[in-house]
DNA sequence: AAGAATGTCTTACAGCTGTAAGATACATAT
DNA sequence: ATATGTATCTTACAGCTGTAAGACATTCTT
């Protein structure tokens, strides 16, 4: 259920809209990804038989999204924590404050939400 | 550069000390994951071809990690944050605190983190 | 209507991954 | 010394991934 990275941009196309014609979706990831009509076929059939794409076959917009944006990132975020933190979320936390600058706002979204976590 | 998870695991093994034979290494990932010794071995030649793995050939204990775990952990850091959340790093700690239930003490520690960075 | 573009289905093909087995040499135990 | 375990090197092999091409039907375009 862990998605490469090609793959996640086929599901950020179709998680920009409701459901899409091979060529919208080659059209966007032609102009960042450079790929070819057949290629983006592949990935679209390829990823139905894992259950990330469905496919209404014989409609003008065929492709949409099995699973939502979210799901998915729930599911890289799981992986992505137990195998580099081992679980430990205050580790991958602080890590990546210290890693990454954040803005003022950023800071005092998160501190309400640390707030509202210890009630 | 991005490691598998079979990978991290044996990276796991060589970041827990100085330098390994493979029977170390294998009795380790045995108990784990029970991987064969043929497998471990092949994932450490492989590994070297990679850069990850340094063999020191005809030593007892030639095997020993050649990036550190906080190299590798960089750099999954980057590849999940730019996937999944394209660089935003307060969408991504949002998202992991909101999910992962964190004791008083690192809620303490995070708030901390955040004061500082705001100096 | 003829040519160009589009969509679909089938097929391809090399490289990477997971998972070893076989052969051989070396070391150790008895 | 002989058998037994351990290490190394070479080879294997299927499935997944990246990246399409070929063939053919359908649909715009002029």
């Amino acid at each position: 259920m862990k998605l490469t990275d090609p793959e996640w941009a086929v599901m950020e196309v179709l998680w920009s809209g409701e459901r899409f014609s091979l060529g919208e979706i080659t059209k966007r990831l032609q102009e960042v990804n450079g790929w070819n009509r057949k290629t983006v076929y592949t990935y679209l059939t390829r990823m139905e038989g894992k259950g990330l794409v469905e496919i209404a076959h014989g409609t003008p917009e065929p492709y949409a999204a099995a699973l939502s944006r979210e799901e998915c990132a729930r599911e890289e975020r799981r992986e992505f924590l137990h195998k580099v933190y081992g679980g430990a979320t205050g580790d991958l936390i602080a890590a990546f404050l210290k890693e990454n600058r954040i803005s003022r706002e950023e800071a005092e979204r998160l501190r309400r939400l640390l707030d509202e976590m210890e009630v």
